[in-house]
DNA sequence: CATATAATTAAACGAACGTTCATTTAATTA
DNA sequence: TAATTAAATGAACGTTCGTTTAATTATATG
């Protein structure tokens, strides 16, 4: 037997990338082998190399793939300026928003970093400074303007990025608060911790 | 031939261990073979069952070790009661001090969580819950004294020490800021996101 | 100094790995 | 409808994996 009735290419790669993300998450890349994700997709392992040349390309598109989607999102999420304490409230919430539905994308680009061949993980590499650039620059700016207290941008930055991404370790539907909630709590931490204590001159909607 | 000239047996099993760290935190559980580990230590692969049943006895022994280790430092940091306040700015100079020199072991404990099996899951899950049930508790006494503006006390624990944890991924020795720096930054940044903003309110040496 | 024991080696085990390949089949194009 | 192309199969490739075993050697004990 060979191609199955019905089979059209562009499914089969969809749903490699699928598998692949899902198995990497959950056991990591050097776990998983091509016949576990080809057996997720119903198919032998061979037929994956139909469409990505080998394992290492797979795991490059996933943690490419996902870099570029957060960059555009997160371009189109911060497009009209604002003040430091609305664009730093605006990139909370979109940050929070968009890794609480991620959560294996957001893992795996920062756990099987190590398994990329060098010219992956320069790209990778990139692109993820560039993300962690607008909230620096916003945290620059804003202690430029002496609203914001912060006595070192890059490390704030970092801090900040770390307590958002760590939501992705804990939450899950159905718990005791809602996505809404603990977009609240942290917006309401990460303002303080620049040193904005007043929510009157945070909350976007006053605009 | 056999038996090396001046092998001893504690001595080989610590190298096996310290080996072992280093090639997991960076390549990863999976990605390691026993013949790496051997070839590390200057030894047979079979040499290593001398020491341990198999390798995932040799990953939990790691992370458990670590989890224990850690528990038994911070309980010694935190012997004497105080303020919320203190206890919570001296948790956060801890965790950093702490984690800072222990980057293989910090890595390790949370990346290669999945690979230990149900039984070495639980163990390690347990004892890293006794350990944020500290700074819970700190918060949750600092919120209900109602010095802290902690609108819930799990999640804002979440959030700091992930926060905190975030310094392992960049930080290196030799960089532009000391230890003593970064821990400065990170206490304020902490203790303004409970709603702590004088600085003579928190610092230790002020007692 | 003889003996027992613990540690190590070298070789081997079966299983699984990523990848390749000739072949077959379904879908598309002429 | 005939020819072509894309997709999938199933078997096989050479390697490497974790682990076991018998033989060998260093160390400790009496």
């Amino acid at each position: 037997m060979a191609r199955t009735a019905g089979s059209v290419g562009t499914k089969t790669f969809d749903e490699v990338r699928k598998a692949a993300l899902q198995l990497f998450a959950r056991y990591g890349y050097a776990a998983v082998s091509m016949r576990q994700i080809a057996a997720q997709v119903g198919v032998q392992a061979g037929a994956i190399y139909n469409h990505f040349p080998n394992k290492q390309a797979l795991l490059a598109d996933l943690l490419i793939g996902h870099m570029r989607n957060l960059i555009k999102a997160c371009d189109e999420a911060g497009i009209q300026p604002a003040s430091p304490q609305v664009e730093l409230e605006r990139f909370v919430r979109f940050h929070i928003r968009y890794h609480i539905d991620r959560a294996d994308e957001v893992f795996i680009a920062y756990m099987e970093l190590r398994n990329l061949e060098p010219d992956n993980f320069r790209e990778v590499q990139t692109l993820r400074q560039r993300y962690e650039r607008v909230l620096r620059d916003i945290l620059r700016d804003g202690a430029k303007a002496g609203v914001f207290e912060t006595s070192d941008a890059p490390v704030a930055g970092m801090a900040i990025i770390a307590m958002l991404t760590g939501v992705n370790t804990w939450f899950r539907y159905g718990g005791r608060l809602s996505v809404t909630q603990i977009e609240e709590i942290y917006v309401k931490m990460v303002m303080q911790s620049v040193g904005i204590f007043d929510p009157a001159l945070r909350e976007e909607e006053n605009a």
